[in-house]
DNA sequence: GATATTTAAGTTGTGCACAATTTAATTTTA
DNA sequence: TAAAATTAAATTGTGCACAACTTAAATATC
């Protein structure tokens, strides 16, 4: 491929993956409206149905976000009752994250979404694994060279 | 996969897409900073080294971005003497944007990326490409669902 | 040809992302 | 153990995304 096709939009996997990625989201809108929840608010609550309480760090090592992130997120996760957010005492840097009774409540109600999402992907089981494990190592690779 | 598997972080496909998009920008943050450019100013500038001229309409249609984005980043592309926006003598609900001279200039200094970026990614030429394909069949299929 | 509908861009407001910096607590090391 | 370095969150500022709405121009319909 030459320079002029290789700088043509269709030839970007970064672009694809980048529209991906937002048409997904837009995809889960309307089942995380009716939670009251914004995508990256549904990311959080499945770190914290599967480990019910976590640090602020280690939520941004799960998600890939920072505390410029997550900490205002989380704050308007906490004013609508989701979450509760406190210092810990051992180690008076950390803020422990965890679940209410409200935002363990919604688990029940966001149970059908995954279902309803593989669906309108239009992949099959086969499809969706194997895209799964592509975009994983993808994602682990281009992580480890962003480190250095 | 049961209900409890379901709502597991490391079982969201879209999950791996949405940070490894983000991982992806993130690799590109380096080359871009050099030219001055934020990830969907570089968005813009390849739809436009290829068609040179264009409408806000039509930017965002290839992009998958609406006017309430495009406006106020096409302004800032114009403030950094990038692009020129002139409403349209035909139709005046249009506005034309096209390249200015340095615009069309930061098409040489970009050119090293592709390849930078490829070479990065960790993917042979066939994994790069079956990947490409694989996403445009997805992002199609999605943006199908979500006219509806 | 006047009115209704549609279309294109812009505006407003909210919520991420993320770089860079600050604050405070803990750990290391001299 | 006092000083330096590291760590965890929070803060500040910029730039997307996108929903909802507004404005103005063009097209359709009556």
């Amino acid at each position: 491929m030459n320079h002029n096709e290789q700088l043509k939009l269709e030839n970007q996997l970064c672009f694809s993956v980048y529209a991906c990625s937002r048409e997904i989201t837009k995809m889960y809108r309307p089942y995380l409206d009716q939670l009251g929840l914004t995508y990256p608010q549904y990311l959080v609550l499945l770190v914290l149905w599967e480990h019910h309480e976590t640090t602020v760090k280690a939520l941004g090592a799960e998600l890939y976000l920072d505390s410029g992130t997550l900490t205002p997120l989380l704050k308007r996760m906490e004013e609508a009752g989701l979450v509760k957010r406190e210092r810990s005492k051992e180690d008076e840097r950390k803020v422990m994250v965890h679940l209410t009774t409200k935002g363990e409540e919604l688990r029940e109600e966001a149970s059908i979404i995954p279902d309803a999402m593989a669906a309108n992907s239009g992949l099959s089981k086969e499809e969706f694994k194997k895209a799964l494990t592509g975009f994983q190592q993808l994602l682990d690779h281009i992580h480890s060279v962003n480190e250095k």
